[in-house]
DNA sequence: GACAAGATACCGACCGGTTGGTATGTTATT
DNA sequence: AATAACATACCAACCGGTCGGTATCTTGTC
């Protein structure tokens, strides 16, 4: 099998700048203006190379997914929030650190499947299920530490720990289109503070301990 | 000048005809993947008559903003959560609303111009603008009941209600992404849940009055 | 109220460019 | 010499948009 950290080719494959041209393209213009021959060239390959990589269109619609879900991933993984010792303070930086990442233009900051699953969910079953494992698989990472902060304070309430962790990717995602609305990421830094006020609420008990 | 309320013409004109079928294959779709072509054929007209009402695509694209703007506009004046009298009654109101309206297919519930701006924020401003003062317009018929909640409880809290009221409008547009990533009004309806939990706490005073 | 004159609404064939995709090379690595 | 990794040339379908034309409705004038 192939490594993937064999010897640098003096320049990074034709499949990852496709991909990398991808994300930025799509975040832009969206998946369907995007087209195959304007990533050839951002990505400075033929049409030749793209479809010796990709059956299809659709096919690098669910690799440049995929691919997301490991920029994304690895991006979080080693985010400092996970070693603050209370699983609320690790979830609020969570939110915090979502907050200093909106930065730059508006397609820097906001959320490549996000953008895609909202043109592809009826057209597309493939990319839509690639996207759902972004999302779902990036909120799951949150499950853990909400549920822990709920187990600390002995919490039984009328929600789950799953349905707080997707709802906080709700906010962020609707964050994005507010952005992407009225041009800024002010707007979206403002809808985050409330989130980081609610989960403050949620888990601090009504009468002063 | 012609009198738009005329005789009826037997049957909707083409231009109304051309609206709707836009609203419903842009939800569905996206609007870059919506063509022309399929929109004359949903709305049984000829190509001649697109073009004889909207000057271009994009032109529609604007038109049909703010063709959503007037039908939900109506929609949510005659909902009956104005009557109640109390000002967070009436916010909580329109969050139970808005979770009623989470019925039937996706492309029945999800929102029109949160999906168009997705794609258009950076290629099509006049389409952008129209889908800003959408959202805009329908969370400033919020920020009044949210003044008035905060002025009842003497609260000068560190956020405005104009940045609420576009914190609910994220919340929603969130939930519609999720939604559709995960195939169902069920996450969409467990978001709203939260927000209303939110609004919940942040107007009921943390010690028992 | 008859009638010319113009505006409006709509039709459907057509156009040049673009689309995703293919077929067939050529080159580099093993 | 195989095989993967590209490049070149090309295609049929489709894209947004134009065009000349027609039917209908409105309006002003006598």
């Amino acid at each position: 099998m192939p490594s993937e950290m064999s010897e640098a080719p003096a320049r990074k494959d034709a499949r990852a700048r496709l991909l990398d041209a991808a994300v930025m393209a799509i975040r832009t213009r969206g998946y369907s203006a995007t087209t195959v021959d304007m990533l050839c060239a951002a990505a400075g390959v033929t049409k030749g190379a793209f479809f010796h990589h990709f059956r299809s269109k659709d096919d690098l619609g669910v690799a440049v997914a995929d691919h997301w879900s490991e920029m994304t991933g690895a991006i979080f993984a080693g985010a400092p929030y996970h070693d603050a010792p209370d699983p609320l303070a690790r979830i609020l930086g969570y939110v915090a650190f979502r907050k200093a990442l909106l930065d730059g233009g508006i397609a820097d900051f906001t959320c490549l499947v996000g953008t895609m699953v909202q043109e592809t969910y009826e057209t597309s079953p493939a990319i839509r299920d690639a996207c759902e494992r972004s999302i779902g698989g990036h909120a799951a990472t949150l499950e853990a530490d909400i549920a822990a902060a709920m187990a600390e304070r002995g919490m039984a309430p009328g929600w789950t720990a799953r349905s707080l962790a997707l709802h906080t990717q709700a906010v962020i995602q609707g964050a994005f289109v507010l952005a992407k609305a009225g041009g800024g990421a002010e707007v979206a830094a403002e809808s985050l503070d409330h989130l980081a006020r609610y989960l403050e609420l949620l888990f601090t008990p009504p009468k002063g301990d």
